[in-house]
Order: C-alpha cells, then structure tokens, then sequence
DNA sequence: GTTGAGCGTT
C-alpha cells in the first residue's frame, strides 16, 4: 500500500528526481513527481509523492518544514484525485468526486 | 529574462 503526499512551497528548480531523492531518504519512494506547468512547461512549486504507508508519517515529519533547495517543503496528505477511471465505459450513474476541500 | 498559494495527468 502507498499513502499519497501533497509537496507544497517547492523550489522551481526542484524536479521529480530531487523530490524524490529528498523523499527516499526518510521512506521508500514509490513515486515521486513534481507539477509542472502543462502549459508552459515549468514547475508549478508542487508535487506529489507516494510513499508506504508505514513510512508516510516519517516523511511528513521529516521532509515538513524542512528545506530543500533552499526552501523549506510543506508536505501533507493529498487528496485522492478522482480514482482512475480503469477504462472501462461503465458510466456510474452515482460518481460522485464528493467535492475537493468542505470547510 | 518573470512568479509563490495551492492539490496532479493518463
């Protein structure tokens, strides 16, 4: 199982390698990736990463508030973006994405 | 050549 982060406040020369380098260093990396700019190309100061889940509040400890490439990360758990739609032409009547943020 | 809160693509 892998429990997905949400990596904010990144430096704009950081990359999905360094994300993950910086990552795997206080848990196993299943993947790491940083947002970038589909229409310009160029890092959006986020991203995000899937580590294990018995690692994931060690890398929150550990990459939170601590810096990288010169500015400090700001790691929480992301939210679950709609689940892969598998391929298959199903049409649930009843998806609901249950809305992003509710406060 | 630039910028800085926020939650991503098949």
């Amino acid at each position: 199982m892998a429990t997905k982060l949400f990596m904010g406040n990144l430096s704009w020369d950081v990359t999905d390698e360094v994300l993950q380098e910086a990552v795997a260093r206080y848990g196993r990396t299943i993947s790491a990736r940083v947002m970038t700019d589909r229409d310009t190309g160029r890092s959006r100061g986020f991203g995000f990463v899937e580590v294990e889940d018995a690692d994931a509040q060690n890398v929150i400890s550990g990459l939170n508030g601590q810096s990288l490439m010169g500015r400090p990360l700001t790691v929480n758990l992301a939210r679950e973006r709609e689940p892969r739609s598998g391929g298959d032409r199903g049409g649930y009547g009843g998806g609901r994405s249950g809305g992003g943020r509710r406060y």
